[in-house]
DNA sequence: CGATTCTTTGAAAACAGTCAATCTGTGTGG
DNA sequence: CCACACAGATTGACTGTTTTCAAAGAATCG
């Protein structure tokens, strides 16, 4: 519990205060989720955005072929949901699993806008996780249309390092953009440079 | 002028009164640009983000090899800038320019925060933009990484038909992160089913 | 019309995907 | 402790897609 504690203070200017923090506390719900277990499946609401307090988790899309690709990955202090469902009530297209057994903390938007008008600090947090939200996707856009697999793999390695120890391969390479097989080929390939 | 204050108003539900829109027009700076002039050049701290009041504008970033990958477009009612750079002030890795004669109203990040703490419908203006811009590089990512190229273009084409009109095929092959030889080939295969 | 910008095309090469088989490591139950 | 199952990684042969490069063909504009 005290993860999102630290989180808000580390993304606040204003401080927030025991009390303030405990009626911030009042409307997550924590949840726990076995390896395995879903978070959301296509097609139902993401009635709350997580924060994951312990484990590790997927989010995915499923094609019309059947193939999954991995659109986001989490774990602990990153927080995981479909931002346009959970916006507009509308149904998702993505699928979020645990990888690993997980513990989260979950809200819905209704009380972020709630109480975002009664701390600013909370409001600032959300503004500033959006911010740093759009700017990962911005280089993850860059990387994804202008950069070969290989320096794509090469970057995520290098940035992700805690991510890439705790997901297969298969799911790394879902991620950045190719096969399993490729992946596998380019890493043998990485060795000999 | 008037356009950013529609704007404020359609992604604001608190009512922004004229005295207020005054002073908050007060903290922009009108910028008229011809076409193929920079508005930010590599290197340099992209110190204002711009509304776009008239025109169209090219974000890219120059790889090693010297070529030009498009990261984004923007005509009317949208906004530019190199958003790590202008939080941050470092330098920024892309450069914007120009695509027809524009006109831009560009304000600093100091003067964002400032005016949010003022006018809690800017903030609110401030936080769906990013709500909407994290909602569609989502997608855009979702797309880059699971469809074929020739998808990724059908649904550009359907989603952003202004911009399609408005740009050469060239800049909308590198935006979908492909060459201009491969999206001329596509569009040949797509006129025969 | 002449210059410039943009698009199309062909042929070859590079790149990534597919599928099936094999290999490797890990953990479980007998 | 072993045998086995299981999840994940690797590999080879093949196919398919996209890039590259160079040349030629539209289209647009002053």
């Amino acid at each position: 519990m005290e993860a999102l504690f630290h989180y808000i203070r580390k993304y606040s200017s204003i401080a927030v205060s025991e009390e303030d923090f405990e009626l911030i506390k009042s409307h997550f719900t924590y949840k726990r989720l076995r390896k395995k277990q879903y978070f959301l499946q296509e097609g139902d609401v993401c009635r709350y955005f997580a924060f994951v307090l312990k484990g590790a988790m997927r989010q995915y899309y499923v094609d019309e072929k059947g193939m999954e690709h991995v659109v986001q990955l989490a774990i602990e202090n990153w927080w995981v949901g479909d931002r346009e469902s959970w916006v507009k009530l509308s149904p998702s297209r993505y699928t979020i699993d645990a990888w690993e057994n997980s513990e989260l903390l979950m809200i819905s938007y209704q009380d972020v806008v709630k109480l975002s008008q009664l701390f600013p600090s909370l409001a600032e947090m959300m503004r500033k996780m959006d911010e740093s939200n759009n700017i990962a996707t911005q280089k993850r856009i860059t990387s994804a249309i202008s950069h070969s697999a290989e320096r794509r793999y090469a970057d995520f390695a290098l940035e992700y390092p805690e991510i890439l120890r705790r997901f297969p391969q298969y799911v790394i390479a879902s991620y950045i953009g190719i096969t399993k097989d490729t992946l596998s080929r380019i890493r043998k390939q990485g060795l000999n440079n």
